[in-house]
DNA sequence: GCCCTTGTTACGCC
DNA sequence: AGGCGTAACAAGGG
């Protein structure tokens, strides 16, 4: 599903439709919390395509030189379809299909080309000027001294579980259930130690994982290219590590699959 | 026809 | 007050 690799594949494909101009704007109109997205936009121009975490972010620049920003959440089963190429074809948990009544956005380029956001379950959501402060440090843009350093902070005194926390935009932006999931088990950390119990060092261990593992991901085409969840396709095997059965819990109300050998406390085997 | 899937948010409890 | 856990919700697929 997509995560916030997810949406940076998202808005890499995206990002041909800077210097375009918008010549229509349809929203599906059951869109809950729909917005008066529409009229006001066409003529603008795109004048940039960033992300934060989960969220694309595309830069408008209006006739009267206004600028907005469109935002697209994707929520679970979103795919991104640019001048009808949709970079990810098959998406976790989603249906393979693309029918053209799940289109729930549609922007029509002047000239040529369009970009759409296709959503079976119609989880997406789009904002106009979102919030961008709400956000921790991205997870695949950020200074590995001050990430660890926000990291730190924001886990300490923590009791809840270390999982629920990552899972949390507002400490690290972009990481889902299945990224964080991977990492914890790279890094070797349960899932269910409580946040405030890592130190400095297997914090840095842990901003290590995410800076090695998630570009890595990202490459090989997103959340779904770890170890774990491979491994997992067809129930739960030992763990491809260390031979130990695999447990799967339910922690911060998600699906959590790990391995009780070498996912311990503080990354270390006992 | 029930139950599974996830990110987000609302809500009650401590 | 605010951290924490839980549940509800979107809706199609198995």
């Amino acid at each position: 599903m997509p995560e916030g690799l997810e949406a940076e594949l998202y808005r890499r494909a995206a990002e041909v439709c800077v210097g375009r101009v918008v010549a229509t704007v349809d929203v599906d109109p059951r869109q809950q919390l729909a917005i008066p997205i529409g009229r006001e936009l066409v003529g603008s121009e795109v004048t940039g395509m960033r992300r934060i975490g989960k969220l694309v972010l595309v830069d408008l620049s209006m006739p009267d030189g206004d600028s907005v920003v469109l935002g697209l959440h994707f929520g679970m089963t979103g795919r991104l379809v640019v001048d009808g190429i949709a970079p990810i074809e098959r998406l976790e948990y989603s249906s393979g299909r693309d029918d053209p009544a799940w289109d729930r956005l549609l922007v029509g380029f002047d000239g040529v080309g369009s970009m759409r956001v296709n959503d079976p379950r119609r989880w997406a959501r789009f904002t106009l000027d979102p919030d961008e402060t709400r956000f921790g440090p991205d997870l695949l843009d950020h200074d590995v001294a001050t990430f660890t350093d926000a990291l730190a902070e924001s886990l300490a005194g923590r009791r809840a579980a270390l999982k629920s926390i990552l899972l949390d935009q507002s400490i690290v932006a972009g990481l889902g259930n299945m990224t964080v999931d991977e990492i914890l088990w790279q890094v070797g950390f349960s899932p269910l130690a409580p946040a405030g119990q890592l130190e400095r060092e297997p914090i840095t261990r842990l901003v290590d994982a995410i800076d090695e593992h998630l570009p890595a991901m990202l490459v090989r085409g997103g959340s779904h290219t770890g170890v774990l969840e491979p491994a997992i396709r067809s129930g739960l095997p030992p763990c491809p590590r260390d031979g130990v059965a695999l447990r799967r819990d339910v922690v911060g109300g998600r699906s959590t699959v790990w391995c009780p050998g070498h996912q311990t406390a503080n990354g270390r085997s006992s």
